[in-house]
DNA sequence: TATTCAGTTAAGTGTAGACATAAATGTTTA
DNA sequence: TAAACATTTATGTCTACACTTAACTGAATA
């Protein structure tokens, strides 16, 4: 019944791995045998094993521990994985064609839901942004952004009326930190506008906080076109 | 300058590597010496600089192609990635308690657009079941969900009164594929009083859909109370 | 009885070397 | 000139073995 031929690579022991788990041979919570009766099993050796395993364990269905031994997870929490492309990127992934455009770009002062959400002292200095992305001249999304010219001077002579921040940050800043968010707000008036939805409508809306070395480089907000989802496949 | 100490292990010279990255020693689209020459460079051998370089590659930071080399990619394309818990146990992990509901369960034909998204002939039998889950008595998420029985027939004399068809689905059904998307909706009346949500406001939402090889199995909509953030770190 | 400690075991990692494979480049031939 | 072929080379993969480290087991000790 079991595989058992020669020459097996470390992506058909995978394959037989996954097979076992989701025909219950290896029930969840159970152990498996230990590398080397696999290596044996499999006619293969013990590192053509160990990485099959441990790339498994990398994908959420097994759980190694030294000793131990190597356990089948119960809940498949399989991670998801989205990669987060730039928006003109993602645009032009469809066919269709990339715009953008500048509202407004001013000079301030750190408001304060800022400054506490960046940990920044208070009455810092910030590049505000506001700029549109459309996909074949329909609004795609609308970017609102900070960026902190203390971490990165050079943006105060950055040129946004062409391309978009996120373009240039991403030329400039090796970054080093992010966190992203997901949620769904209200359009509100600016949001309606921009997107040509009707104001109070529920937006897909991403947060997205960018460190450099431990100092706060950037925080965006991105509203999204009415429709918009987000999907992935495991 | 460069590091060169004896002994090092793979994480050392990924660490190097992406030290070099980030401050540009190694810029964007340009190529990498290869495996043998980085090898000689940290006094390592070409297998454990192989296993450096093709985790970064994995991790977004390289490209790697026969022949033509080791390349850093100038978008930082890296991927985010959630992992997708069971809402009992996300919940639990908050330190809150967790309370189910069942608000309906009924067998029914599928509507036409099930049937469509999933791909099955007409008038197929679907059970309909809808149900609440809270945090510390709190609306949490609101689950509306249609399980195919012909993929998993034992699902029409299971008991969903005292736990949900998520915990009863993850024992049973070892998937094989998943579909998820998130998405901003707008709460219709069922799902703002379930929520305790005025109707018309934003929610954000998941959308689920799992086969077992090749057929679909369940398709669960996730309404998250007002306020719900899917947060990662990178 | 509870605690400490040593032994054992399974996974984690590193080294050395071989062969496989894909892609770029150079060379020959139609 | 262009197509077909051969060569080269960097990564991909496998093998075999040694050593390290974490965690369980059970025996010795307080």
């Amino acid at each position: 019944m079991a595989a058992a031929r020669e020459n097996m690579s470390y992506r058909d022991i995978k394959q037989v791995v996954v097979d076992r788990i989701q025909n219950r041979i290896w029930a969840p919570d159970s152990l498996l045998p230990s590398e080397t009766e696999l290596a044996e099993e499999f006619s293969s050796t013990r590192t053509t094993v160990n990485r099959a395993l441990r790339e498994l364990a990398e994908e959420g269905y097994l759980e190694r521990k030294r000793k131990a031994g190597t356990r089948v997870l119960n809940a498949p929490v399989r991670k998801a994985q989205f990669s987060i492309p730039l928006v003109r990127d993602e645009i032009a992934e469809t066919g269709a064609s990339y715009r953008y455009s500048l509202v407004e770009q001013t000079l301030l002062a750190a408001p304060d839901w800022l400054a506490a959400r960046l940990e920044l002292t208070q009455g810092r200095q910030v590049l505000h942004i506001r700029c549109m992305h459309y996909a074949d001249n329909a609004p795609f999304q609308y970017e609102v952004r900070w960026i902190i010219p203390e971490s990165i001077p050079e943006v105060l002579e950055a040129d946004f009326t062409q391309s978009g921040p996120n373009d240039w940050l991403v030329q400039k800043v090796p970054f080093t930190n992010l966190e992203i968010s997901f949620m769904a707000t209200k359009a509100d008036q600016a949001i309606a506008e921009f997107l040509d939805a009707p104001a109070g409508d529920p937006v897909f809306t991403a947060e997205r906080i960018t460190w450099l070395r431990g100092a706060p480089v950037t925080l965006a907000k991105l509203y999204f076109a009415p429709g918009y989802r987000m999907t992935t496949h495991i």
